[in-house]
DNA sequence: GCTCGAGATCGAACCGGTTCGATCAAGAAC
DNA sequence: GTTCTTGATCGAACCGGTTCGATCTCGAGC
């Protein structure tokens, strides 16, 4: 069996309290002593049990992290969602935090899967991607008080949970990037490609092509604003039947690499070639817009950047501990104001943008 | 404050060894005092604490997953990654475990994550994919005596970890399918792109290829067999260095998706199209394979129910605690011999061979 | 030489469950 | 009526840490 403070107490002749200040480095123990503890331990190969430890003092050191299922485009995405997690455990691993992995169908399933992770103290914090407006899982993180961080922005005031951290990419800016690009380019009429607005991310990016082209005079065209699932299905067709009347347009800002391709098919059926009649780009910079014929410029949104952001924001708020509970009105205004943490997002130019052979 | 089992055993007026048999469902309470423990917890919203249990029973219920990044092809292969997990997590979640998620960079990394973890006791198993030979986390593993599973065939006897039980594809039968499937469309000078040998898939492909020629009565020609690295570009050099010498060929079994794209950009620059010239069928139905132009043509390994097999597979090793101390010879030749689960994979036809048109 | 205080050490309680051996009550056997 | 058995219940110990308040020691100050 494996050696036990007591055993190490024992050894170095000294208290079991006495052991545990010395092995943690507490400051009351002598040289001499915190000396002759660290001797046994090391002659006994001793390793403090993690749940005793997380039982003695409240704290799991584990990050719970919840992704629906029906985020299709995370999952369809060449290694979009290999590298957020990559960056979660990096940020996880640095502050000696675990992280338990949560996949669920729905949102309902998220709430319950929430629930009981609760109830249970299984975690010390929450990571939920990609909120819809008023989600069934907001009371349950409401009775549980516990730390909740945001991948992506949460829409409406969220009375309930207090405060609100999140991260995301500045997705007006996302939307900007792509329409000033292309405009750079001298197109004029550029079509946005967008996703469900039910996702904050695609209302923002909306908000951001019609700010680029405002910033470049260009007229904003509601015929030439198309909604789709993010399924390369729905983009085929959502894209052929918005061509059925002949629209004039010359490029295309597609919100998911998926849909970039699902149009790209349906312009090709049409005769048009990229980026010859249309100049596309899609967001997301994975292996299906890298390797595709063309290649399809994107911009990439540095998930792994993403989920390590996600995590510092969530560890730093569980160092301060009980917002509500602190005195200090400077302490709880800061925490009462959820922060928000901005990844910057990159344009990679490719073939079907015009810009690069590759 | 959340209620403890004593609140709870001292609402009901009972014990609190009574009050933990009442709710664990244990035949020895009377019909009447479970119920009134029964009334109590739920009057109290009484939930226990999983940590607790933990420590009490010395069960942490947490299955560990090693992923290495190294692992590019899990990475970049679109969903492949994304399914796996999932099929972990329902397993996990249909017995009541959860899963802890670990990605490292290397094989070393590996072996110091799981020294770390062991020491700790954090977990009650672990899933460890593609094993190289030899890894260097062996003596890690030996030392904690803990289940493990591993996610592709080891090579090798293990000798220090007893017993290997591992879940993969039947990598031969892979091989021999895809050969099969080109010979039947008429195809008799078949090439192999493969992976690099390290892997063991990679290795029982080559079998299964060779062994689908001899079925079929063709000849075996080591000019026809290239390895490259796993990635879209060493797949290009390789297949365009393959092809200097003028080879004669017109199909290509390529054994990952993103290995098929290099291919295919290869025979692209050399005048060559799919299918006309070179028939083309990868290994790994993914978002990159099915909405590739020409959509290519993909054996499906199943990586949901990989994920849930292995899993499973692990659950059940842990229903058998210590098998080396058991002493029922049966028990211990059941222990000692490492199980296997073989999960089917399925051709899915596409333009890229030749079949379909979609 | 005695007092005082700071620093080191210790014992015990605690975190929240499970489990084992002892006790107790009730019904069966004689 | 006494003894034996069986099932229900209980108290205490345990899992392996942390932490708090008490005690002990020793040197400084007077």
């Amino acid at each position: 069996m494996a050696a036990t403070i007591r055993d190490v107490a024992r050894r170095a002749g000294v208290s079991v309290s006495t052991a545990s200040l010395a092995l943690n480095g507490k400051p009351l123990v002598s040289p001499k002593t915190r000396q002759k503890v660290l001797q046994a331990a090391r002659e006994l190969n001793y390793h403090p049990n993690a749940v005793a430890k997380s039982l003695a003092d409240g704290r799991t050191r584990t990050l719970a992290l919840f992704i629906p299922v029906t985020l299709e485009h995370l999952f369809s995405s060449a290694g979009f969602f290999g590298r957020l997690l990559q960056g979660m455990h990096r940020a996880a691993l640095e502050r000696g935090h675990h992280l338990s992995l949560h996949i669920v169908e729905s949102e309902e399933e998220a709430a319950e899967q929430i629930r009981t992770l609760l109830r249970s103290r299984r975690a010390d914090g929450l990571i939920l991607t990609n909120p819809t407006v008023d989600p069934p899982y907001l009371p349950a993180l409401k009775e549980a008080e516990i730390p909740v961080v945001f991948l992506g922005r949460p829409l409406g005031d969220w009375p309930h949970v207090n405060p609100v951290d999140h991260v995301d990419n500045d997705n007006v800016e996302v939307g900007r990037l792509g329409v000033q690009h292309l405009a750079e380019k001298g197109h004029e009429r550029i079509a946005l490609l967008n996703g469900p607005s039910r996702f904050t991310f695609c209302l923002d990016r909306l908000e951001g092509y019609r700010q680029g082209l405002r910033e470049r005079g260009l007229p904003y065209d509601e015929a030439l604003v198309w909604t789709s699932d993010m399924t390369e299905e729905h983009a085929y067709t959502t894209v052929l039947s918005a061509l059925e009347g002949g629209l004039e347009f010359t490029a295309l800002l597609a919100t998911s690499d998926i849909q970039a391709v699902g149009a790209l098919r349906a312009l090709r059926e049409l005769g048009l070639r990229a980026p010859d009649d249309v100049a596309v780009l899609a967001v997301n910079n994975t292996a299906l817009t890298r390797y595709y014929v063309p290649p399809i410029a994107a911009i990439d949104l540095h998930e792994e950047r993403l989920g390590y952001e996600a995590v510092q924001l969530l560890l730093r708020r569980l160092s301060f501990p009980d917002p509500s509970c602190s005195n200090d009105p400077n302490d709880a205004r800061k925490a009462r104001t959820g922060k928000h943490v901005r990844v910057p997002c990159t344009l990679v130019p490719r073939a079907s943008c015009g810009c690069s052979s590759v």
